[in-house]
DNA sequence: TATGAATGAGAATTCATTCAT
DNA sequence: CATGAATGAATTCTCATTCAT
C-alpha cells in the first residue's frame, strides 16, 4: 500500500541519487527507476529536496539501529567493529547513501537547517562508534587516544571503503576487515 | 597573458566546483569566482564539460608531480609518505580536486571516454605511490601483503582524510599522518 | 492527441521558418504561433534541428503525393500540369516549405548528412516529374529534348513562381500556369 | 587603401552571407573569409546590419548598370537579354547576391526602412528589362501581352536559374539561355 | 589601422512542478 | 492513485559589439 509504494520510491531514489549525483539526478530518472510516472512521485514528496531528505534521514537512522544494535549486544568491541564493517559494506544500500550523504554536506542543494539536522544525526551516530571504542579501550585491545578521535577515523575507513565500487575499484574484499581492526588495535 | 587567464579560470573554477558539485556549480558561479564575465569562460572552454575534464586532468597531473618528486628522492618511505600527506592534505587546491574527481567517476556528467581517461590517470598515480611501499617493505619497515593492495588503503585514506573540511570535521590535523604510518607500518 | 499536437507544431514552425528564415526563427516565435510554451516544444522534438528537418522532410513527403497521385491519374500530361501548379501556389502551406527546403540547402543548419537525405527526397520528386514531362513528349505535346533537363527547369519555375509573396509581389495569378504550359510545350 | 579594404570585406561578406543565411553569417565568419580581425570589421561598418545593407545596394546597383548598359546599347532585345543572362550566370558574385537580397525581403533583419528601399531598386531594375521587352515586342519577336509581367517572369527564371549551385544542380549549362528565350519569345 | 580579449543581451535547452484527465 | 501533457524559471551557450593595446 502507501507505505510500501513510498520505500519504492525513496530506495529507487537512492540508487539514482547515488549514481548521477544531487542535482544530475532528475525525477523523471528516479521515476523510472521506481517503475512509476513522474507525476505520481508528487504524490509522496511534496519536492525533490523533501524527497532527498528523506533519503538522507532515513540512512543515517538505518546506520544509527545497526550501531546501537551491536552497542546492546554482548561480546567484544572488536567483533562488534567486524559486523558492523560487514554491514556497511556488504548488506547493500547503505554505501550509497553514505556518498548522497556526503554530497549533501559539500553542496547547497539542501537548506542550512536541514544540513544541519543531517550534521546532528551524523554525531550522533559517531557518538555510538565512539562508544563502541571506548569498550575497546577498556579491553585494553584499541589504541589508546582520544576515542573520539579514533571513532571519526574509523567512521571514515568505514564509508569511504564503501565508496570503492563508485571509484571503479570494485566491491571491498572481506579482509578490509583486518585493515580497520589493524588501525584501531593496540 | 592567454595561459595566465586560462589558469585563473581554472582555479576559479575548481574552488567552485569542490564547493557546489558538479551539476551544481553555474558557469555564472564560476565567472563571478574567476572576476569575469561568463561569456568569456567560453573563449577559454568550449563548454562546461570541458572546463571540468581539465580541471580533473590537472589535478591529477599535479598529484602525480608530487609522488613523482617523493620517489626520486632520497630518504625512507615512511619519510616520504609523511610529506606526500602535508602536501595533500595542507598545501590546498588539492584537496578539492580529489573531491571533483571522485564526484567524476560517480556521475556521467563526462561522457564514458573521458572518465576512462581519469581512471588510467589514477591507476598510473596508484602505481608510483606502490612503488613508495615497495620501497618501505624493502627497507622492512612498512607491513607486508600486497603492495598494490597496501596503496590502494594508503590512498584512500590520503584523500578521504582531505574531505574532513567538506563533512564538517574541520582542517584534519598533522597528527592525522601517525595514524596513516600505523596503517602501513609493521 | 500526441500526434495532433506535433501536427500542429510543425504547421506553426513551418509558417514561423517561411517568414523568418532559419536562424532568425526562434522556438519562442514558434511556441507563440502554436499557442503553447517554448518549453513543451521539446516534449516533441529534441532539437529546433530536429524540428526543422521533420518539416522539411514533411514538406517534400506532401509534395511527392501531390505528384503521385497526378501521375497515377488519367488525363493528359499538361492538365497535370496545371493541377500541379494549381496545387503547389493556391493550396497553402506547401510554397512557404519550399523556401525553407531551399534554405536548408544552402546554410549548413542542418548536418551534411541531413542535406543528403533531403537532397535524395528532391531528385525522388524530380523524377516524378520527369515521368510526366515524358507522357507530355510520348503525347507529342512537349518540347522535346532531355526530359530530366525540362522536368529541372518546369519545377524550378513551379516553386519560385510560388515564392512570389516573399519578394514582394504578391500571390501569383492562375494565369501562370499558361507560362509554365509555354516554357514546355511544343 | 581605404576603400580597396572594404571592398574586399563586401566581398567577402556577400560570399558567406549567400552560404550561410542572414542570420546564420557571424561576423567572425565573414573577418575569416576576408583575411582580418573579426573587430577590424567595425573600423568600415557600424554594424553588421549596415554591412548587410550595403552588400543588397552594391548588388543591385551592380546588376542595375548591367541592364542600363545593355538598353543603351545597339541591338536587338534577345541578344540583350541573352548578354544580360551570361552576365548574371556566369560572372560570379552577383548570383550570390540575389539570394542575399532574396532572404533579406523574407526576413527581418533588416528594419522595414531598408527594406522598402531594397523593394524599390528592385522595382527600378524591373522597368530597366521591361523597356527592353517592349524593344523586343516593338521588334515583333517576343511575345505580346504585359511587358511589365513578362518581365516579372523573365527575371524571376534569371535569377532563380542562378541559385542551382546552391540548390546542388550545378553551375547553369550556357543553354540555359534558350529556355530563357523560348519563354519571352514569340 | 589592426588585433583579439572581454562583455552581456539574447537564444536554445533542461527539468522540477502542476494539473486535467 | 496514476499518468503524462504543459508550463516557465533557471541554465548553458552564442555572438554582435566594444575597447585597450
Amino acid at each position: 500500500m502507501r507505505e510500501e509504494r513510498k520505500l519504492q520510491i525513496i530506495q529507487a531514489a537512492s540508487r539514482v541519487f547515488s549514481r548521477k549525483g544531487l542535482a544530475g539526478a532528475k525525477m523523471s530518472d528516479i521515476a523510472r527507476e521506481a517503475g512509476l510516472s513522474h507525476g505520481h512521485l508528487y504524490n509522496h514528496f511534496k519536492t525533490k529536496e523533501e524527497l532527498l531528505a528523506t533519503i538522507v534521514q532515513m540512512g543515517q537512522e538505518l546506520y544509527g539501529r545497526v550501531l546501537k544494535g551491536e552497542l546492546a549486544r554482548e561480546g567484544d568491541a572488536a567483533g562488534k567493529l567486524r559486523r558492523i564493517a560487514e554491514t556497511v559494506w556488504f548488506s547493500g544500500g547503505m554505501t550509497g547513501i553514505y556518498w548522497v550523504v556526503l554530497q549533501t554536506q559539500a553542496s547547497d542543494v539542501l537548506p542550512a537547517e536541514t544540513k544541519a539536522e543531517i550534521s546532528a544525526r551524523m554525531m550522533l551516530n559517531l557518538d555510538l562508534l565512539t562508544q563502541i571504542i571506548e569498550q575497546g579501550q577498556r579491553e585494553d585491545t584499541f589504541t589508546t587516544g582520544d576515542p573520539k578521535e579514533i571513532a571519526t577515523i574509523a567512521m571514515m575507513f568505514l564509508h569511504n571503503t564503501g565508496l570503492w565500487e563508485i571509484r571503479g575499484l570494485g566491491e571491498p574484499k572481506h579482509s578490509m576487515v583486518d585493515w580497520l581492526l589493524k588501525l584501531v588495535r593496540k
